[in-house]
Formats: structure tokens, sequence, C-alpha cells
DNA sequence: ATATTATTCAAACGTTTGTTTAGACCCCGA
DNA sequence: TCGGGGTCTAAACAAACGTTTGAATAATAT
């Protein structure tokens, strides 16, 4: 561990009010108050509040990606013909963020909250910068699901996605935890979403259920 | 309409600068600037830059919440036991905030992404005053929910519910609409939206498809 | 037309922001 | 023991922040 212990005080400090407070609510005095170190330690140890923002994600992103791809390559390869079951890929990409979000040494939920509220900021450089370094992820599990579901059109397809993403981001953030770490209240969580996601994707639109756009029929 | 123009001008103007760069992100130089106004303007007509926000979200969330309980009432008049169906009550909760997305007049699209964001940052006086204002609402849906799904236990109802709101949410943030204010579009992705939700919250946990906390199975 | 109120404006207030600087401290190899 | 690189620190920087002020202007009422 060349990586002296003020980076990572500082970038638990700063993972934990960037959630509280979002990252342009966050001053950099909070921070180095509240990690107990100097003010001039974020620009010495990471050179701008900008890269130390990209320092707070990429600390658990990368582990986290690499995790979700690792399962989808083991479920992929149980099946004969290479194509990974729905279910299986859905579990691939769903557990391991909420193992995570379980698990207080990579993160845990104050991670999760945090992620959650990016996904919804506009961030012009942090979009950028997530979708440079983790797009490809995404990518692999759209395909995979994309094969999974043949019957759906692209545009349904997309949608769904949405809002299996969306979910799962609520589910995080929301997530209070009353009776933590139980390992139990996480697979129970998992496999309710995972129901959930499964149900959602693989439902049939009925014929006539159209909304039409003034009044409920 | 006693309320002066350069309210209206401030409030569209502030609604969207803070969907694009969050509520701390956005500066009160950079809202009057855009709108063509003093700096002083805002602290005249509104007080604080605290006000302000609310006043932002009272001019959409009243309306769309009004809406909502409207068309909750029609649709458990209609049915014989007062009691709403499930589709009914989904369509009811779901479609105005998707019509209001699709109307420019109304904020559009750019105020539903102000709401995705707000919905996951945790300012604390924003939530209460969310909360204080327009709690009863999410209250009411839930109840009338519940009981269309009595089988679900109120934890599985918990969840679930916290599933379709952010699905719903992160839809409608996410949305870009390439073919805008086409009114097909939008009863297409409403039709997407509530056949997903419904499928989620009648879907029945398969009796073994727990997901064992480490490994899948 | 005059008095009164409502609105707009330029300027300045004291804080807080991210960043930089120059020197002190510490530990390890020479 | 000395020297030097890595780390930490107090202090200061200009810029941007929300808010306040007092006078100028516009609108309304008498």
């Amino acid at each position: 561990m060349a990586t002296t212990n003020t980076r990572e005080i500082i970038l638990s400090a700063a993972e934990g009010l960037f959630a509280d407070h979002g990252l342009a609510g966050t001053s950099l005095r909070g921070i180095t108050t509240h990690a107990g170190v100097n003010l001039a330690a974020v620009n010495y140890h990471f050179g701008s509040k900008e890269a130390l923002i990209q320092a707070v994600f990429r600390r658990r992103l990368d582990a986290l990606n690499t995790e979700r791809l690792g399962r989808l390559e083991r479920v992929q390869s149980r099946a004969a013909d290479g194509a990974a079951s729905l279910r299986g890929t859905l579990e691939a990409f769903i557990v391991p963020a909420l193992e995570m979000s379980h698990d207080p040494e990579h993160g845990g939920v104050v991670f999760m909250r945090l992620l959650a509220r990016v996904m919804s900021e506009r961030d012009r450089a942090l979009r950028a910068f997530l979708s440079d370094r983790y797009g490809h992820v995404i990518k692999r599990f759209a395909d995979v699901l994309g094969r999974a579901l043949p019957d759906l059109s692209d545009e349904d397809l997309f949608w769904r996605l949405n809002f299996v993403v969306g979910a799962l981001t609520y589910a995080m953030a929301e997530v209070v935890w009353e009776h933590d770490d139980s390992a139990r209240e996480l697979a129970d969580l998992a496999t309710r979403l995972v129901d959930f996601a499964e149900a959602g994707l693989t439902s049939v639109t009925p014929a006539q259920s159209r909304i039409s756009a003034g009044v409920v029929a």
C-alpha cells in the first residue's frame, strides 16, 4: 500500500458529504474539517476538487463493474450456447450493487446514495467521465439482455431497461437499512428487485392497453 | 393575475438552471442574468434563495397533485364498491406526470428533470417542505394500491412501490424527447410504464427464487 | 396634479468558495 | 550527521456567493 492514509481519509469524508449535500453543495473546507486534515491536503493529493470527485468514484466503481462483468461471464459460460439466461443476467447486474450497498468496507449505502444522486445530475464533466470509463459495461449488459429478450423491439427494450435501472437506483438510495447488515435482508431485497425486473421485462403488452393521451379510458 | 411578469420570468429561469446544475450549483446571479432582470429582484419578490426554490416547486406540484387526486377519485367513483382497479390507480399516478413532462406550458421535461434530481437529494429543508405539502397524496395512493393488492405483505408493497416510483422518476429524467411533442410518443411511454409497473407489482415470487447472498446459484 | 405605493436598479456588504504559496516537519539513505 | 524528498500546515489570494441598502423610476389612487 504505497498510498498514505490521508488520501483514503479524504476520499471517505468526501464520499459521505457528497452523498449528503451533493457535489456543488460540498466545500473542500467541509471535507477537510470532517476528515481532520489540512485544507491544502486535497489539492496536494488530488490536484483539484474535480479530480477528487473522479477519484471518489473510481475507488468504488472499478471494483463494482469488474465484479459485474465477472459474474456475467460465469453465467454465460454455464449456458451451453453462450446465451445467458434473463434471470442470471439481471442477477449479475443487480446483486453486486446491492452487496456493495451492504458492505461498509466498500462504501456501503453511503456510496450508493451518492451514486443515485449522480445518476440524476446533469453535470457534463462527470457524466463524460463515467461514460468514458464504464460505458462499455452498460453496453455489454444491454447486448446480452437484448439477446435474452428477442421478442422485444429495440424501443421497448430501451425503455424497460431504463425502468429497471431507475428502480435499482432508487431502491439503493432509499434504503435505510433499519435492521442493518443482516445478510437475509439483502438477499430478500435482491430477490424482490430481480423478481420485479424480470416480471416487468418479460410482460406482454395487452393489445388494447394503450392509454389515450387525454383522459383515462 | 395580480403577479407581475418578473416573478414568472425568474421562476422559469430558476427552474431551468436548477434542473441543469442543481440547487446548490445554481447562483442567484446566474438566474437573474439568464432572466434578464436585476440581481436584487429575487430577494425583492421571494425574500431568499430558499423561498425561491419552494416557489419553483409549488408552481408545478400544486397542479400535478391536484390532477392526480382528481383522477384517482374519478377512478374510484366508477368502481361499484369504491375500490379502484390497480391499473386505474397506476394511471392516475403516472399519466399526469408524463402529460406534464410533455407540456412545455407547465414546465415540460425541464421541471421533470428537476423533480428527478430532487428526489435523490437529501436536502433536509426541501424534503421537509415537499413532505409537508404533498405527503398526503403519496399516502393516499399507497393506501389505495395496498387495497388493490391484498395478497402483498406490507414489506413487499413498500419495496415494489419504491421500484415503481424509481422507474417513473428515472424515465422522466432520462427522456430526451427526440421526436418531441408527439402525443403518440407520450401515450406509448405511459403505456409502457404502466404495463411495466403492473407486471412488477402483481408478479408472484417463485418459491425458490431466492438469491444466496454470496454467489449466484 | 399630487401623494402613495410598488418595482427596479447600481453598488456595496461581509462570507465563503477553490486554489496557491512558502516554510515547517518527518523519515530514510548516504 | 547531514541532506533531500515526501508530506503537512498556516496564511493569504482573487473570485463568487447571498443579501442589504438607498435612491431612481413606474404605476396607481386620490
